[in-house]
RNA sequence: CGGGACAUGGUGCAAUGGUAGCACGAGGCCUUUGGGAGGCUUUAAUCCCAGUUCAAGUCUGGGUGUCCCGACCA
């Protein structure tokens, strides 16, 4: 992508409104665009973002044997009475020209249980396993924090279906497994926990992921020596304890939530009379656990942890671009060369955001490089060619390396794996 | 849903009840190119509706919007 031809710039003005790290950084960078309190707008830099993030949440939901599908957002008020839950406050409502009500997915538990249901018959049936990517509305009394909290995000929606609490819990692990695996390839590993939650009216416990972020705005309590975290709901019935070792020394951390697992047990199956005929002929009801990510909410999480005073720092698989090309100079000889090296990465397959802008000084170029926040940034100027080289700094490192132009395809193949 | 703050060009600020001004940005032309360059020039605003007043950006009432704290949530 050539940046001359990127419709959207990077911008010194920012309203002073927009108080929380994530959106100041994406926003003042052209991620997104703010629309209104809570909802955004992404941009061809925060889309590609967003699509990395989606690919990574797709194969390892897929490599959970998930299969991926898509609901509706607009559902019949019918079902969501069925489940005693169209009282809902948070849920938007809509009214069609017939006066027939709607409501705008704001989970779909009402959706996809009907539905497996007409599909599961027999224990031969199970396990099931569905999920979508798609927009969850919600209307919140308050949006905060940019991405963080909105009334409109793209949520990862896993639903599972089991004949028995064992297969039930089994799957449960395997999908926590998974989730650390996404978050793993997020580039948020070491600041996210997995932490104890309140089921609320699903079940007695929850899972609840947690991010560590000096800007986060839950509260977790970590004991060092088990490893565990406990969210504040729980610890209050705990009395500030360790349910593993019972110890008092509890670390409070502050932190986002990026993912929840419930068991629902059979709250949506009792509600939906949804039965199976197990292997000993009787009909039993079917067992579920739900599983989300919100996709907009780890998206601004990663830039919460991965930043610094000059802007963002991509983690590797889910930049926007793997290299950021810049030409310094507007000389023919830089030009050319620029120009080649671009056109080559695109025969190897390599997408580099190339920075071919004439009008900017070099310190803008830079500046917007940092602050864009792609791991790698590699110039192409006179000072480079006179050694026949190129210029390479990662974007968390300080070190200029120079190397030579011939094995610049190398370098990046290497990189990139 | 409880509490608080704010609302003037794109952004940040100013204007005693009396001519809406400054800086930055953005656009154009010229010069410049190893860490947000310089000159010339153009551009653009009082959130909405009432009321008080000879006169409202400023005062009063109501709305709307935005942000922050709490509660709740991906």
């Amino acid at each position: 992508m050539r940046q001359s031809k990127l419709f959207t710039k990077t911008t010194k003005n920012l309203s002073k409104d927009e108080k929380s790290v994530n959106s100041r950084l994406l926003i003042k960078a052209g991620f997104f665009d703010k629309l209104m309190a809570g909802a955004y707008s992404y941009l061809p830099l925060g889309f590609l973002v967003f699509k990395k993030i989606e690919n990574i949440i797709r194969e390892e939901m897929n490599g959970v044997s998930a299969q991926e599908i898509l609901l509706p957002s607009m559902n019949p008020r019918k079902l969501w009475e069925t489940t005693n839950r169209w009282r809902y406050k948070e849920i938007f409502k809509l009214k069609n020209r017939k006066g027939q009500d709607f409501a705008l997915g704001w989970t779909h538990e009402e959706v996809v249980t009907p539905l497996v249901k007409k599909h599961v018959h027999s224990y031969k049936d199970l396990p099931v396993a569905v999920y979508q990517i798609q927009n969850k509305f919600r209307d919140e009394l308050r949006t905060k924090s940019g991405l963080l909290r909105g009334v409109e995000f793209m949520m990862k929606d896993l639903y599972s279906f089991h004949k028995d609490e064992k297969d039930l819990n089994k799957y449960y692990e395997k999908v926590k497994k998974a989730y650390f695996r996404i978050f793993k390839r997020c580039g948020i590993e070491k600041e996210t926990f997995l932490t104890l939650a309140s089921g609320g009216t699903f079940s007695k416990y929850s899972h609840e992921f947690q991010t560590l972020t000096f800007y986060g705005e839950d509260l977790i309590y970590v004991c060092p020596k088990c490893k565990i975290a406990i969210n504040k709901e729980i610890i209050e019935k705990q009395k500030y304890r360790c349910p593993e070792c019972n110890s008092k020394k509890l670390e409070i951390k502050k932190t986002v939530e990026v993912g929840n697992i419930f068991k629902l047990k059979d709250r949506f199956s009792q509600a939906f009379d949804f039965n199976f005929r197990d292997k000993d002929g009787k009909e039993k009801k079917v067992l579920m656990g739900c599983y989300g990510i919100g996709l907009g909410r780890l998206l601004g999480t990663v830039v919460e942890v991965c930043h610094d005073d000059k802007g963002i720092i991509w983690p590797k698989e889910i930049s926007p671009f793997p290299i950021h090309l810049i030409a310094l100079g507007e000389t023919k000889k830089v030009k050319e060369k620029a120009e080649k090296i671009y056109k080559d990465l695109q025969k190897a397959k390599i997408e580099a955001l190339y920075d071919d802008r004439e009008d900017k000084s070099i310190g803008a170029k830079f500046t917007d490089s940092d602050l864009i926040g792609i791991p790698v940034r590699i110039v192409v100027s006179e000072k480079t060619l006179k050694n026949n080289s190129f210029e390479v700094k990662k974007r968390n490192e300080k070190k200029i390396k120079l190397m030579k132009l011939t094995s610049l395809e190398k370098y990046v193949k290497k990189y990139i794996k």
